[in-house]
DNA sequence: CTGAAAGCGCTTACAG
DNA sequence: CTGAAAGCGCTTACAG
């Protein structure tokens, strides 16, 4: 292995000093056309790449960004939500993009929080991104708003936070998907997914679909709701429940798609047929929704358009500028799983 | 935001040297207990972070391992193949294990690769991910193995390079696929990707699934192998082209998971049952394999043990270890897509 | 066990 | 447009 190159090597070679290939090789406009080439040519000669840890510590900025993904903690960790996965390839793309680098940390909700990247120096600023029990994650992110990191969270809005975030329009989300339901003809609809402040997404896109039963003239069942957070697990546990319950039903809104598949194994376990005799919506649009049988009609949450907000959020809020919490339109996906299409 | 306090302000706090503050908070075995855990109380009260570019700079390493995935340039970049996907989650954690960050990067094949990650001490090492033109990527292997860059690669053993890789064993997969057909009595067995070195994982499954054929009494028929790449239309072509063909099938071999499910797209489209007419089976055992319809038997890679491998590997190979090769046994998991478990 | 000092490789005022 | 010099915040010989 050959010793690296520095820029005295550069200087050396070039006959210039070593300032001037610092800002030759910047593309400094100070430094003369010529000369530039010159430089840059033999950097690019002895294969010389800038140590980016002098630089950064230097210029006190890194130019990289870190992801922290939040597995739940009641799932064994090899499996992270496709959505999260699908985001997180989104944010690697508009990072790349605007020229930044991403450090990617999985951490478990419990975890001390490795906020530090900020506090480091490794990091220019946070994204935080995942499901979790919002009501702990509450303190911590207080916490990082007192130490002044910069930070942009994808999720629901919080009110008496300052906190910025990205997050899908999930209570639209909620009436969407609602109103397709009715619109097919259904009246009996059960919803599965937690409906408590402790999953504040699950939660907006239950009060979505509450208003818009009531907005068609029809009641809201409690006998209806039963809780499932995230996982296709807890879809089918909560199916069963409502299958057992024996409250007369003719579609089920599934908080997300996980849900909605595990729901769907429940469903054809009882024999009970989708769409005829139970109609079926997910919310995300994952991968696997359209691979379904039959395919999933879903709330599609736009994570292209997201990873880039996410980003660029971020970059804005750590170069002073002023940014605000924003909101993605949801779109409804139709496929087949609430009959044909009109 | 505060002022970030560096070691001087502890030393300062603390009554001692700014060296003894970077040893104790090293938890080096040089330093009085007492004094040690002084220090350490007064670095957490000021919410001290010790400067990673500053250590790394004189330490020259930077406990990072910079993640290199390649996506398949025919493809638009929204996509990257959930196996991958999959393994990004299993390397992001087995790199937490080992106190690494990492970092991620999605590269196009065409790109000019961002190898500067080491050379720019962002990263002490390397792992390279995707699938790709093999043919195109050799010479920019050769060139990392030239600068003496520490890297490990995914993918099949390259015999002639002195290459670190960790891989499944594909040509034994491709036994097992085969075999489990031939054993459920199907004799003409069709398969699903491409053949070349172009894309040496699928060769050596094709490969694998030839001389099970041969071992098997039957013949390879040359008319039954279609070239596809890694996505789940080039698999819906590559089957439409093979029900076009009119050459006789009963099964078929789909060299990953998503070429699998196009050629189950394609089936069902033309009427023919899955797995009454044609039993199928896939190759990765992706998530949403156990979610299609009938849902897919598939020779499994164990993600997880390979993310471990790569990063311990990779470690090993930066600390100057002997490192060599590996080879993960691939495992079938048998569903619903060839017909019931006997 | 502790401290003074050098130095990692840059960027950036400052002076010309 | 260019150079000499300071300094970012650490770690690590070196000396005691």
């Amino acid at each position: 292995m050959k010793e690296k190159a520095t820029s005295f090597d550069i200087a050396y070679k070039a006959g210039v000093s070593q300032s001037t290939v610092s800002r030759a090789l910047r593309n400094s406009p100070l430094v003369n056309e010529a000369t530039r080439e010159k430089i840059q040519a033999i950097a690019k000669e002895l294969n010389y790449k800038v140590d980016k840890n002098a630089s950064n510590l230097r210029s006190q900025q890194s130019d990289t960004i870190a992801l922290l993904l939040f597995a739940d903690p009641t799932n064994d960790d090899s499996d992270i939500n496709p959505f999260f996965l699908s985001m997180l390839g989104s944010i690697t793309r508009a990072c790349a993009k605007k020229g930044y680098d991403l450090l990617v940390s999985f951490q478990q909700a419990s975890d001390d929080w490795h906020a530090d990247f900020e506090d480091s120096n490794k990091a220019d600023g946070l994204i935080l991104l995942g499901y979790g029990d919002y009501v702990d994650y509450e303190e911590k992110l207080i916490k990082l708003l007192d130490q002044g990191t910069h930070f942009v969270r994808w999720g629901a809005e919080v009110k008496n936070l300052p906190l910025i975030s990205i997050g899908c329009d999930n209570h639209q989300g909620g009436i969407e998907m609602t109103e397709h339901l009715i619109k097919k003809g259904r009246t009996k609809l059960a919803f599965l997914g937690s409906a408590s402040s402790h999953a504040p997404e699950f939660f907006d896109r239950y009060k979505g679909h509450c208003q818009s039963l009531k907005d068609n003239g029809l009641v809201v069942n409690q006998a209806l709701q039963f809780n499932a957070l995230y996982t296709e697990e807890a879809g089918y546990q909560a199916a069963c429940k409502l299958i057992a319950g024996g409250e007369p039903f003719d579609a089920i809104c599934a908080a997300c798609d996980l849900i909605a598949i595990g729901a769907m194994r429940a469903l054809q376990e009882h024999g009970i047929s989708i769409p005829e005799q139970v109609a079926l919506v997910g919310f995300d649009d994952i991968a696997v929704a359209s691979f379904t049988f039959p395919a999933l009609t879903t709330v599609k949450q736009d994570t292209q358009l997201a990873g880039e907000l996410l980003v660029g959020t971020l970059l804005d809020l750590i170069s002073g500028e002023e940014v605000k919490t924003t909101l993605i339109p949801p779109e409804l996906v139709i496929r087949k799983s609430c009959g044909n299409e009109l």
